[in-house]
RNA sequence: GGCCGAGUAGUUCAGUUGGUUAGAACGCUAGCCUGUCACGCUAGAGGUCGAGGGUUCGAGCCCCUUCUCGGUCGCCA
């Protein structure tokens, strides 16, 4: 029969035990971490979330409590009352290894299994089974500081905006499916059978039609779900800090929101930005970094060969540039020494998952410079490659060419991040931020044979595009902006279209009748002839945010249960089949898929 | 849907060319131990080698199928 704590009450959390109550009695509770028996002398680690105190117990006091000491185990849950008082000998390791409780009453709260996995901070068991048995694995002290972050992250959103006016307002979790963009996650209706509710991608048209609605500046942490492939910083089920602020353009928004990020860096881990965040169009940043999301913690640029290697008579180069692509480069600097050969021809499969068709290489060793590509050129277009590279001694060159100017810049913007981590060129605790703006408006869908809105449909165009929305979308761009950290998307945002005669181009514009986009929009666009302020907005994505700011790999790390690959979560086992009756109520019949 | 990687005691791993009874560390159990804190010492328990099939005199190892987890391409307005 387990002890209850009746006549007990905490007066401090374990970690708070420190040389500041030397002498006095004190009462702590937490689970056991670990018990060392000397024989006449027990010590136990006591862990909770602030962190551990040692309990010591003696034989020559209380014999009834030294017996119950000496069956302590690994996790069993206890309150601990005693004597705060200095260690014989310290533990500097332990912030407050110096003291211990020296303890004249111990209940014994609960026993525990002996848990599958030992709960210590620097645990290399498998993710599979730390998400299995999730509520163990968030006892450890590196989850514990994981979870808190990103309640400090919460609260600083809620305080920043709270001070800039924003007020919290909540959306429906149970919206209307809107089939342009992500997969949604549908929620059958029993009430109106046959009919479904989706989970929202986002509150996008709720906080549109707030705007319209006076509230003027309008935040929400929001949960969000799109039924698309996981990946490590991606997952189902998602947070945004969300956001929408009437009588604005671009610049408002990206101004009051760096100040959030200003916030949160220095609440948070008490780094200093520097505003206003530099800006960077999206043409240049494909250009100089291959990438709408570039990582500029390090250089290593992209070089356009395009007009270097122009009728060089190599018949890969000349085939990219007569279809309309580019030759470009990359130069990893000093790489020549650790780069062998056969990494470099790994580095070639790297580039073909990017549909790049394969990597060219010139690699200049100790005065020899052994190349892919150089023995089909001429010296004269040789040098001015070198020179426009600036390929040096100690160097290596990466080049691709592609009758796609999309994919050689896509498939060196990859290239270029994986070689900043091969090379280590990343540095712990440098965090680089930008925007990119200036997005296209369009993109081509080749399947669908139609262009599709790269942000969402209700993106403004750039004043000198919207003409072009009805004779040439493609060279359309939006008034859209992306925050990116240390190669990372971390939210990104639009000023909105709140004029019916620019929506209904764009609709158009994207192929739909006027027909079909009432009949998915027409409650938008009926509110909008009601007045809509200019608006705009953006959303960031939390998860993300804290992901970075800890550093870690995968998101999972900052989120309590997530899903794994297969979009199921471990400990819970969902999704899962259901009963027959409720599929009934519904109306649904499950038909195998093949 | 495609490609790549991993799966061997509770955990993390080793396991040679296919060859005797599959090992180590940590954890766990028991005993001893007065200042430990990765406590120490002694002893012990613990294995469907992810699953199924095949080749072979013989499979943890080779072949086929499959499951699980991770990464990634497609996908993610």
């Amino acid at each position: 029969m387990a002890d209850t704590m009746k006549g007990l009450s905490r007066t401090h959390y374990c970690g708070e035990i420190t040389n500041a109550l030397l002498g006095k009695e004190e009462t702590v509770c937490g689970w056991i971490a670990k018990q060392r028996d000397l024989g006449t002398l027990i010590f136990a680690d006591l862990r909770d979330r602030s962190g551990i105190v040692q309990l010591a117990f003696s034989d020559e006091t209380d014999r009834e409590v030294f017996q119950k000491a000496a069956t302590l185990r690994s996790e069993y849950v206890v309150c601990a009352k005693g004597i705060v008082r200095e260690r014989e000998s310290k533990n500097t390791e332990l912030a407050n290894g110096d003291v211990e409780l020296f303890v004249n009453e111990l209940r014994l709260l609960n026993k525990a299994e002996t848990p599958p996995f030992e709960i210590v901070d620097n645990t290399n068991v498998k993710e599979e089974l730390r998400l299995k048995y999730r509520y163990l694995d968030l006892r450890r002290s590196e989850m514990q500081r994981n979870l808190m972050m990103r309640h400090k992250i919460v609260k600083a959103a809620r305080e920043y905006y709270d001070s800039q006016n924003f007020m919290e307002i909540e959306t429906p979790v149970l919206v209307k499916s809107t089939p342009e963009g992500a997969r949604d996650y549908l929620v059958p209706s029993r009430v109106q059978n046959g009919k479904f509710y989706a989970l929202p991608q986002s509150p996008q048209l709720y906080k549109q039609l707030l705007m319209l609605s006076g509230c003027d500046r309008y935040m929400q942490i929001a949960k969000c779900f799109r039924d698309e492939d996981l990946r490590a910083d991606r997952q189902p089920e998602f947070s945004q800090i969300d956001l929408e602020m009437s009588f604005v353009d671009e610049n408002d928004v990206m101004s009051i929101n760096e100040g959030f990020i200003k916030y949160v860096f220095k609440n948070v881990l008490d780094i200093d930005i520097t505003l206003p965040l530099p800006r960077m169009p999206y043409d240049e940043a494909m250009r100089r970094y291959g990438s709408d999301k570039p990582d500029i913690r390090f250089e290593m640029e992209l070089v356009d060969l395009s007009e270097i290697v122009k009728d060089s008579g190599f018949g890969v180069f000349d085939g990219a540039l007569s279809a309309g692509g580019k030759v470009m480069a990359i130069n990893a600097k000093g790489a020549a020494e650790s780069l062998s050969r056969k990494e470099i021809d790994k580095l070639t499969d790297f580039v073909k998952t990017y549909k790049a068709k394969g990597l060219a290489f010139s690699k200049y060793g100790k005065d020899a410079i052994s190349s892919s590509f150089e023995k089909f050129l001429s010296e004269k277009t040789i040098n001015a490659i070198h020179t426009a590279a600036d390929f040096k001694e100690g160097d290596v060159l990466f080049v691709v060419a592609d009758g796609k100017a999309d994919i050689t810049m896509n498939a060196l913007g990859n290239l270029r991040c994986e070689l900043a981590r091969r090379l280590n060129l990343i540095k712990s605790g440098d965090y680089k931020l930008l925007w990119v703006t200036d997005f296209p408006l369009f993109e081509y869908d080749e399947e669908e044979d139609r262009f599709v809105a790269k942000h969402h449909p209700f993106t403004m165009p750039k004043e000198e595009s919207i003409e072009l929305l009805e004779t040439d979308p493609g060279k359309a761009y939006a008034k859209a902006y992306d925050i990116i950290l240390n190669g990372c998307e971390l939210g990104g945002g639009s000023c909105r279209i709140n004029d019916p005669e620019i929506q209904s181009k764009m609709f158009k514009a994207i192929g739909f009748t006027p027909d079909e986009a009432y009949a998915r929009f027409g409650f938008l666009m009926d509110a909008f002839k009601f007045g809509a302020p200019p608006h705009a907005g953006m959303a960031f994505g939390l998860d993300r945010l804290v992901m970075l700011l800890l550093e870690k790999e995968s998101i999972r790390e900052v989120i309590a249960f997530p899903k794994v690959q297969n979009a199921s979560e471990l400990m819970t086992m969902c999704p899962a089949e259901v009963d027959e009756k409720q599929l009934k109520e519904l109306g649904i019949e499950i038909e195998e898929n093949k």
